[in-house]
DNA sequence: GGCAAATCTTAGCGAATTCTTAGACCGTGT
DNA sequence: ACACGGTCTAAGAATTCGCTAAGATTTGCC
């Protein structure tokens, strides 16, 4: 994803048995990923346990090992490795076993290509990367931890509304954001209406006091501003 | 391991416009969350960004704000809370933005109670391995050993308490544990909220005080400290 | 049972956070 | 230059939150 500029793609396993559907998945699939593909449950369990993968495609009426059982294997071995179901089977009960055996998502055929592509972003987004960090200048806000840290090591705690008001205008660059509308996401309706000034004052006091922009009338921005 | 009580339950926040389906849906989660419900997307954006959540269940229309636009700005503000977006709208594309804005499923109304819960067992699993040791800062944990050894030699005993508490904080360096989470994983639902404090008190003492970072109004941390 | 270590409770104090207020300061248009 | 509204800053009040010490209770062990 962004940030990631290597020409390594992910790779993916898909563990399908239909000699039709296989390879036609696996091309598919091609677009976004490395795709390896195994034909039986057993081989897709030895790869999954031996292989590094960024998620697997799994069908689930298998040869030799059914493909809930195969998960639910990686799973007892310590195998994180985000897996979608891709099966025929879509009765509720299936599913819900299928997902209680450790899979992250089921899909029934006939599928949407693009949404399961969509499917698959979105069961290995917090794998790959998740940045969870914001660049403000030399800075880099981290919401999680409530801080910001320099480029140079330095780091300055932020309180939770100090962090919710920097994280919002941070999320936007060049965006100018009214009172009003800070007003209404971060305070209480009758908060009085000086709260904005004081808490930009508290950032800009904390890491420096060019990091958030007064456009006079308007309201305030980040970034933009070199 | 015991210590898992189920009076702590995970905090599930609901955001569902519609009177009738809401309290509905609040009820059917209610067996295995504690709940909380908004009705527009502006209170959940703002819940979301202060509250601790375990998952959140967000409907696609709401008023004020659109269910995809609060998640994408929940995401970038850095909240990674895992979210499934429960909508009329079942269209492709659709599903495919919704899932692109960060959420981590999507699920068609009308929808199926079990397959609702297994899906949201699923996208808050957590697959958490032991490591048989834990760099602290220049201390190592040896959960085993129940003991602590400095870089220098030292090393400091501990109790089962406070070797289950450094452990869990030590698990994921960087994350706030919440009150909540500690107690749920480590006390009896029944005890008193202080002891999470008087643990962190004797592990400050024992081993140092920089050890485990407080993060006023929303946990504990270990970790990340220049 | 009796001792010691471990666990948990309680409560007061100090610290952090949030928000208010009021006056100084700045920018813009006349 | 002047006036006016917008913005900045400092100080402090109210509130919530966290730290700590001391003791009560439970557990494990001989």
């Amino acid at each position: 994803m962004e940030g990631m500029h290597t020409n390594e793609r992910p790779r993916l396993l898909l563990v399908e048995d239909d000699p039709a559907l296989g390879p036609l998945t696996a091309e598919l699939l091609a677009g976004d990923y490395d795709v390896e593909l195994a034909t039986d449950g057993q081989t897709g369990l030895h790869l999954g346990l031996t292989g590094n993968w960024a998620v697997m495609v799994v069908d689930r009426g298998l040869p030799v090992m059914d493909g809930a059982d195969m998960i639910r294997a990686l799973r007892r071995s310590g195998i994180s490795t985000p897996a979608l179901i891709l099966t025929a089977l879509g009765s509720t009960p299936e599913k819900i076993e299928g997902l209680d055996a450790g899979a992250n998502d089921y899909m029934t055929k006939p599928f949407d290509a693009g949404e399961l592509l969509a499917r698959l972003r979105a069961i290995t987004r917090r794998f790959d990367s998740a940045p969870a960090q914001l660049a403000i200048g030399e800075w880099m806000l981290e919401p999680a931890g409530r801080m910001m840290r320099s480029v140079y090591g330095d780091h300055v705690e932020l309180t939770a509304k100090e962090t919710e008001l920097l994280a919002m205008l941070a999320s936007e660059p060049g965006r100018i954001f009214t009172r009003p509308e800070l007003m209404a996401a971060l305070f209480h309706p009758d908060d009085s209406p000086g709260v904005i000034d004081t808490y930009v004052h508290y950032l800009r006091k904390k890491v420096s006091k060019s990091v958030i922009r007064t456009v006079h009338g308007a309201g305030y921005q980040i970034g933009d501003a070199s």
